[in-house]
RNA sequence: GCCCGGGUAGCUCAGUGGAUAGAGCAGAAGUUUCCUAAACUUUUGGUCGGAGGUUCAAUUCCUCUCCCGGGUACCA
């Protein structure tokens, strides 16, 4: 996608060649494989049509740029031009001016975009499965206001509800008025721990049922859920809140505000802010109004027992009020849609979702684009793969899960004591901890970003988030390399401010650059595809060729001066891509590793 | 049944019509008198689930088909 003055002029040329060729016509570079002569590649196939034939097309390419001044060779192999740059002319639309490159990626069209993300339950503390989604949603507003676009992240907690109310009956039964501070546990999970009580308790209830009434065998556990003691005084506990009895929602208040102390320490870790939480408390009654609207426009219509229903045709019918009148999770989230489109007025709105909820979210947008809302057109499902265990799918209920808050500790300890191993002497403790916090955090946001959000994904905890290879801290390191260099730059007070950029150049630093022409292009295809996951693979690509480049090229030991300062501004370069880059998926950049 | 994903190396995954299908891990063999070896080099490993079709060119697009996952509530 890369364009070079090159690839400008040739289709000026090509336009005057050619009757037919286009006079807008963009001609874009593309990579040139590493096993083949040249720094970056014309795929003239793409515009062959306008020549006659692809070798037609190719051969006046090779005709043109084999005079241009900027070249230095030119090859063709089938309708494939592979050029050879003059290091000046290269480095002049990439190393050579990192900052007006990073700034090419700026979106044409700024829009307003509202992202929710995270919406945890506050029965429970947050697992792996939260951390995907967390990620995807940080890294995805990170990004699309890296391109320019002004975002505004929200989260919408679901602190109502029957299985809060679980957590609550087994509070108030098993609990013993403990507190967080009296055992000394972060508030979700104590929280976490009495919804696991909660439901062992019910299945031995259940279990018991089944024993004395062998006729039931067909009947689901949920099915039996209202034959339980626990069962019938939980819904009565949903009821009583709802009819807002004191000393249940104080109840609630206390045991509420425990979990979100303790998942505004899991979003600390991971360095998340939103500018707004709804709570659905707050919003579990709105609407409703839509619904009476939707049935005067003829958007709804009213089922013969009394429910109101959503007619969507393939999709089906969508119940959007019950016969006794109470809504529905989707009729709340009507409701939540327009609110929040009433307070912020984005142009377009995304929700990260795990991919279980597609069709209620097809439902969703299709039921306010028949409202008649005009930015309902633009309303997205950001839908991601659910996150499974080589022993099999995480459940909460079961206690089954990977806790983000142990996961966040275990990642983070593993690099500090890498980190410890390795520190110089005379680093602090802080210091250190700091960058096993950093690179702990990095490897486990890189993992996530890596991974196509769509795919389901395996997580071994015993392997968990290995620190080489195709991992976070491998572009870290490439960082960290290029840290110590400037460093000992400073030290021995090398001159930088003039560098020489028509000075010959090995290959390594020729495809160095060439890759990095590509940064902008990258960014801007993750930001429309609304996916980290190019960044993440282009990172990769751009750390593993400056470690060639480290391997190859001397720096602070180059053959000349000029060829030293030369080098000096490539790393610092680099280093900007990388780090900028990095800041995309939201991870930091530790100080030496 | 119907709808939506996925099926590419032993494993985890890239690859949105272009060159001989890539990377990491795992396996094999190497590289520290020299800026950080969390690195680098070499190497083993593929009927891109299967069958047709579209075209100069298909892992990529179309049709059929097989396997896996999810959804298909007056749950959220």
């Amino acid at each position: 996608m890369a364009t070079f003055s090159i690839t400008t002029d040739l289709a000026a040329h090509l336009a005057q060649k050619f009757e037919r060729f286009p006079a807008d016509t963009v001609i874009t570079a593309e990579r040139c494989p590493a096993e083949m002569q040249g720094d970056i590649t014309i795929n003239c196939f793409r515009f062959a049509r306008y020549c006659g034939s692809p070798v037609a097309a190719a051969q006046a390419a090779v005709d043109f740029l084999s005079t241009h001044p900027d070249v230095e060779s030119v090859e063709m192999i089938k309708a494939f031009v592979n050029v050879t740059l003059k290091p000046a002319a290269l480095f002049r639309a990439t190393l050579a001016n990192p900052a007006e490159l990073m700034a090419q990626a700026k979106t044409a069209a700024p829009t307003r975009i509202l992202i929710e993300y995270s919406a945890p339950n506050t029965n429970k503390p947050q697992h792996l499965g939260h951390v995907r989604n967390n990620t995807l949603g940080m890294s995805l507003a990170a990004l699309l206001k890296r391109v320019g676009h002004d975002v505004i992240q929200i989260n919408l907690v679901n602190d109502r509800g029957i299985h809060i109310c679980k957590s609550m009956i087994a509070y108030q039964r098993f609990g013993n008025g403990v507190t967080p501070e009296s055992c000394g546990m972060k508030g979700d999970h104590l929280v976490g721990k009495f919804y696991v009580d909660y439901n062992k308790a019910l299945n031995a209830e259940i279990n018991e049922l089944r024993r004395q009434h062998p006729e039931w065998a067909d009947r689901s556990n949920d099915d039996l859920f209202l034959e339980t003691e626990l069962g019938t005084a939980t819904q009565k506990m949903l009821r009583d809140w709802e009819t807002g009895d004191p000393a249940v929602r104080e109840l609630w208040q206390m045991m509420n505000n425990w979990v979100f102390e303790g998942f505004a320490d899991t979003y600390r870790a991971m360095g998340i802010e939103f500018d707004h939480t709804y709570l659905e408390s707050q919003t579990y009654l709105l609407g409703k109004d839509i619904v009476a609207r939707g049935l005067e426009q003829g958007v709804f219509s009213k089922r013969a027992d009394g429910a109101v229903i959503a007619p969507l045709g393939k999709m089906g019918d969508k119940v959007v009020l019950r016969s006794d009148g109470t809504s529905v999770y989707i009729t709340q989230d009507m409701g939540t849609t327009l609110l929040k489109y009433d307070d912020y007025k984005p142009q377009a709105m995304i929700w990260v979702v795990g991919d279980e909820q597609n069709l209620h979210f097809q439902m969703l947008f299709e039921i306010m684009k028949r409202l008649g809302y005009d930015w309902a057109a633009n309303l997205y499902h950001l839908s991601y793969g659910m996150v499974n265990l080589p022993s099999g799918k995480m459940k909460s209920r079961e206690g089954t899960v990977v806790d983000a808050d142990d996961l966040f500790a275990k990642m983070t300890d593993l690099a500090t004591i890498a980190c410890r191993e390795r520190a110089a002497e005379g680093v602090s403790e802080e210091e250190i901890r700091e960058r096993g916090r950093i690179i702990g955090m990095g490897a486990l946001k890189f993992m996530l970003l890596k991974f196509n959000a769509k795919t389901t994904m395996m997580f071994d905890p015993e392997a968990c988030v290995r620190f080489d290879g195709d991992t976070g801290p491998y572009i870290q390191y490439a960082c960290a390399r290029i840290q110590s260099i400037a460093r000992r730059a400073a030290e021995r007070g090398i001159d930088t401010t003039t560098v020489d950029w028509s000075l010959p150049a090995a290959p390594e630093e020729k495809s160095l650059a060439a890759l990095t022409a590509f940064y902008p292009d990258v960014l801007l295809l993750a930001a429309e595809r609304r996916d980290a996951a190019p960044l993440a693979e282009y990172l990769l690509d751009l750390a593993k060729s400056f470690n060639r480049f480290y391997r190859e090229c001397p720096v602070l030991n180059a053959e000349t001066p000029e060829l030293c300062a030369r080098r000096l501004a490539i790393c610092e370069a680099t280093r900007a891509i990388l780090t900028d880059g990095l800041a995309t998926m939201t991870i930091e950049v530790p100080t030496a590793m």
